[in-house]
DNA sequence: TTAAATGTAATAAAATATGTTACAATTTGG
DNA sequence: CCAAATTGTAACATATTTTATTACATTTAA
């Protein structure tokens, strides 16, 4: 995750529910994060696949949220940004011929999807509505 | 931390774990991993400047364990090879016009902050000698 | 004194991430 | 019906990060 793709989709869920029920665009959204409305484009299309947010085509269209705030859990947004493992990758090519070589990206896989579980719970306790107040 | 360094590091001290006391080459270790010696050897430096093995110049040289198995936390680990936010960057140019973009990450930062805690606490209860020992 | 190792810099290559352009499809309002 | 504004997405370009490689000075044991 060493991107700002979870950054990103928090900023566009924070401005959505700021504006409960209004449509905004993808150039309002990407004039507040400042980036490229593509960015915000693809952003939404993963968050429209979670069942996150909804859009609208055409004039007068835009996205906005398709839960409650409170509905939504960050443990969600995580979720639907998520591409690879929190700690990283494995190792590419282990010796089998290795015992630690041959055993260890098992090892790896249990004690990554651990860890990974402890910030799902930490995340599935904060709401939308939660991080999105102060602003 | 979407790269293989922690499973580099994890795969580096299991192997010396697995040899206590003896002296490992970097192109030993690499025989294992599957990755260039050279790519073992900076890792190994990040190791060491952590206070977690020690190497000797030389023929004959190596390196090994500084401390026990047992006294190595995979959390002493984890923050040895830690470059980044665990999950991402903040969005690099919010619009500091807009309430949202103005405080986003700050709050971006301790929410990152209190769930990297969570994977360090996890890692924290983890020792080598646990990790290794099924090896 | 030679061979085998570490340590590290410099560079190259590969993989990821971000940005941009383009345009078809959709929808509203005039 | 038409024009304008928008989404959706593909294709491509650029930038950044990660990994690999080469080179070589330094260290140390036999």
């Amino acid at each position: 995750m060493n991107n700002t793709r979870l950054s990103t989709a928090l900023h566009i869920l924070s401005l959505l529910a700021h504006n409960d029920g209004n449509l905004l665009t993808s150039e309002w959204i990407a004039g507040s994060i400042g980036v490229n409305p593509v960015i915000v484009r693809k952003e939404i299309s993963v968050l429209k696949k979670a069942g996150l947010v909804e859009s609208l085509a055409g004039k007068e269209g835009g996205t906005r949220l398709a839960l409650s705030a409170k509905k939504i859990k960050l443990a969600d947004v995580y979720q639907a940004v998520r591409q690879s493992s929190l700690l990283g990758k494995q190792n590419q090519h282990p010796n089998p011929a290795c015992p630690v070589g041959k055993n260890i990206n098992a090892e790896l896989a249990t004690l990554y999807a651990e860890a990974e579980q402890k910030v799902l719970n930490f995340l599935g306790k904060k709401t939308l509505a939660e991080f999105s107040k102060v602003f």
